[in-house]
DNA sequence: GTTGTCTGTGCAATCGTTTGCGGATGATCG
DNA sequence: CGATCATCCGCAAACGATTGCACAGACAAC
């Protein structure tokens, strides 16, 4: 027994009653039952029983179709799609590019995209490309060698080759959450999102603001940001360059861009950030700073993911409709698979007020 | 276009300058370039170029597989992993069984396990079961269907079959963060992990103590929740069935038992969550109940996942190897494929205390 | 010169499924 | 009663790769 835990007696307790756990006793002398098996069972020939067992059943007796599908459960006969895929050309694959699955963000869209694909028959293979190109190229390519039936793309970035690549070999995408310049995307309005965060802190007095941008590359960082300054100049404040810097989209970032601002000589009075995450890095730069978030710094987060109703501080946050992101991006992608044309689509923000912007907590 | 944005500017802003996306222009008249196209090209025959092309190139001449290899990156030859797997019957792929990849800590096992196999020359599917029989069940079918080499299984709950299953099917799997009698399991020691959370809080003083227990069926909560419970009763304060209260593992379910502990009659002086987003939950409720962290409920979480440390009050949690759990189920399933024994794991916990229980934060 | 070994390659079967085509059967119609 | 047609089913060829086996040629040993 493999033990690391410091304590022999805790180590034992867990498996002490399990006698033969570590090998595990191969399949009996069955045979894997194919459709071969099946067809032999009902009498009829594989071909036959094929045609029984698909959705319509065109030109096979009701009575025969009935015999092989009974058969079929009977025996435990469980159609091998990769076989099939050979034939049909079609893996009934999805893959889904996303920068990482620990983010939350992604994740949930990821869900989403899961449940819709499954509902129309696909599988999702998902790939963490960590927004690396050397990862994703990896993880694309293997996609492409199991015969991926088309791509959702939650990764692009400027400069990235994925979606250009794709369209070459004429493999069905779809871009979600990031956008990228003539390429298909399923996103929220992170431009009317950021004018939403500024609208609200504007409202509530803040002239000298900060931004935590995220990737500079990530066209959500980008359109968040862009729309928050441009209220703000709109409104006879631009923001400085030196109060909006980039980071990485984790909370380890957010907390390293937060220090940032709140070392600046006139430190900012509200924090923008683009995502939750970085907002709660920004938090603890609040905390550690010595500073009482909202009487002294106020904070602005975007996404509205679960947990930011429930901080000790509850967060502001931008609600952006993950689920139907994820959805919608499944839709489009299986329109274009049947070489159908989709159309983008833009769904629209809502900013929700809590305790790290005003007073009472509703 | 699909508009569904309140401001039709902001809607046309994204794609202004995209002519034709919505239409995804198919590939030209290009055919798919298989191994026959290849050894056609190398003017051999398509054995010996599958030879030529596999990683241990036997029986075949070096200025032959020189000039097969050379030809398949010219050609873009991508192998069909699909078709390789019909006839060598190995699919290469490795399932996963979460309870939902936007629960941090699967996340973070997932991708730990992701690389594991990529790093092995397998690819993962993921499935979100959502801790619920009938998602599992078409998961695991779907899963089976492709032909899976092996499942990890890191949602298992006790009464469920999934284990069994593959087991009488012969299919290897390992168990990760959950344990199930007689199953091999790689997981932290939850049950001392309790045990450090609970020494801790005696450390401190607290006697009259709460327990948010998770799932009633997860080996997790049950395990933590008991080695929490026997450490406080051989210090002879037993546990009150009261005081413990079973929840979900998110926030929204951490809230609900916390509102429920701090609604009791003496409420407790501390709370242990058995799950850091239980523990977030349960910020929120010591919020709505006008108390203050730590001066008047102390809170412990488990896992220590990323944003513990930086939250407005840093969460005490007690830290588990979530990446070393998956990289180690990875190693153990691999044995299995190969038919060889493997041992189970019992990880060490350490516990991180931070400010929601000591004064001191470092 | 026969036998033997070794190396490099081709042949053909195989994995499990789908599907175009044609044959057999029975019903319908004129 | 013969022609026409629909229905049901089997045959066999794919799909793209791997692999046991045989065979040809080179070369060495006896």
């Amino acid at each position: 027994m493999h033990r690391t835990g410091p304590d022999a007696l805790d180590c034992l307790y867990a498996q002490r009653r399990s006698p033969d756990i570590t090998q595990q006793i191969p399949p009996a002398g069955n045979q894997r039952v194919t459709l071969a098996t099946v067809a032999r069972h009902a009498q009829v020939h594989v071909s036959t029983a094929s045609r029984a067992l698909s959705d319509d059943a065109a030109g096979v007796s009701t009575e025969t179709v009935r015999r092989v599908r009974e058969l079929a459960v009977m025996l435990g006969y469980r159609r091998d799609v990769g076989a099939a895929g050979l034939r049909t050309g079609s893996s009934r694959l999805i893959g889904v590019l996303v920068p990482r699955l620990t983010d939350i963000v992604l994740a949930t869209i990821y869900e989403s995209i899961d449940v819709a694909a499954g509902a129309a028959g696909y599988s999702t293979v998902v790939a963490n490309t960590l927004d690396d190109t050397d990862h994703r190229r990896s993880h694309l390519d293997a996609m492409l060698s199991r015969r991926i039936d088309g791509v959702i793309i939650g990764d692009s970035r400027i400069g990235d080759t994925a979606a250009y690549e794709l369209q070459k070999l004429g493999v069905p995408y779809v871009l979600v959450m990031r956008k990228l310049e003539g390429h298909l995307s399923i996103t929220t309005d992170d431009f009317l999102g950021g004018r939403l965060a500024a609208e609200h802190l504007l409202g509530l007095g803040h002239r000298r603001v900060g931004v935590i941008a995220g990737d500079v590359l990530a066209s959500t960082g980008i359109e968040r940001t862009q729309g928050f300054r441009q209220a703000y100049e709109a409104a006879g404040y631009p923001v400085d360059d030196r109060y909006v810097v980039s980071s990485g989209f984790d909370t380890r970032g957010g907390l390293a861009a937060g220090v940032q601002l709140l070392d600046l000589a006139e430190p900012p009075t509200a924090i923008f950030a683009v995502n939750d995450f970085i907002a709660l890095g920004a938090m603890g730069a609040v905390r550690d700073a010595g500073k009482r978030l909202r009487e002294e710094v106020a904070l602005v987060g975007y996404n509205d993911i679960d947990i930011a109703a429930t901080l000790p501080v509850p967060l502001t946050s931008v609600r952006s409709a993950l689920g139907d992101m994820g959805r919608l991006s499944v839709e489009a992608l299986l329109l274009r698979m049947k070489g159908q044309a989709a159309d983008p689509v833009l769904l629209p923000p809502v900013l929700v007020p809590r305790a790290t912007t005003v007073g009472v907590v509703h």
